[in-house]
DNA sequence: TTGACATGCAGCTAATTGGCTGCATAATAA
DNA sequence: TTATTATGCAGCCAATTAGCTGCATGTCAA
């Protein structure tokens, strides 16, 4: 389930595309499309990856497939994977310093 | 170059490797070997990766390269990416949640 | 000096991925 | 009803990736 938002988050396109969504929810594929100089059927699978992770969610209306973003599942990964390389362990950043400039200055 | 950083975390035998360093740093690439089923040389090609995404730092000491995590990025990436969709913008969780309730409960 | 050890480098292969085209289906508009 | 529009689904192809093997190089210990 992890691995499946760090796979979706690994490509640009799909990064842009949780951009676009924060700007403004519920947008349809086709407007999706516009800019990405990409097929529709492209983003689409992008859209079904984000779909997958979890990451956007969907809702239909007649004809049209209407995309809303999810942050719930980044808030997990940063809270409970990120933060732990920033956090309590910071004086790891120290311990490397240290370490790197021990003997070596070249 | 956050490309990067996306694409090293996105193997999950790569953060597997971060989590290893986070837990003791300066270990050898032939430590790091170790409990991952798989050869040295893919091990270093991961290392590779992580290392040119700024994730790892090395340090040689004789015949043996030290390998240390380098947390700034990740602190980064959080601060400057995810946070913008836990923080500023939480209320699109209301709004998303409001419009799967709209009208469709099936 | 010689043998063992730590690593690097080049190249192979199978699986995955990210784009594409073509066609099918369902909903709206004329 | 018929044409248009929004989307889905299947399959193709080139590029990337993640593992592997084999060999070369450099360092340490006996």
């Amino acid at each position: 389930m992890m691995d499946a938002i760090f796979k979706a988050l690994a490509d640009p396109t799909r990064r842009a595309l949780l951009d676009r969504l924060l700007e403004r929810q519920g947008q349809t594929l086709t407007e999706l499309v516009d800019g990405l100089g990409m097929r529709r059927q492209s983003v689409a699978k992008h859209l079904a990856v984000l779909e997958g992770a979890g990451l956007v969610s969907c809702r239909w209306q007649g004809r049209e497939k209407l995309h809303y973003l999810n942050p719930l599942p980044i808030a997990e990964i940063s809270r409970r994977w990120l933060d732990r390389y920033s956090g309590e362990r910071a004086a790891a950043i120290l311990n490397l310093r240290d370490a790197l400039q021990e003997n070596d200055n070249e």
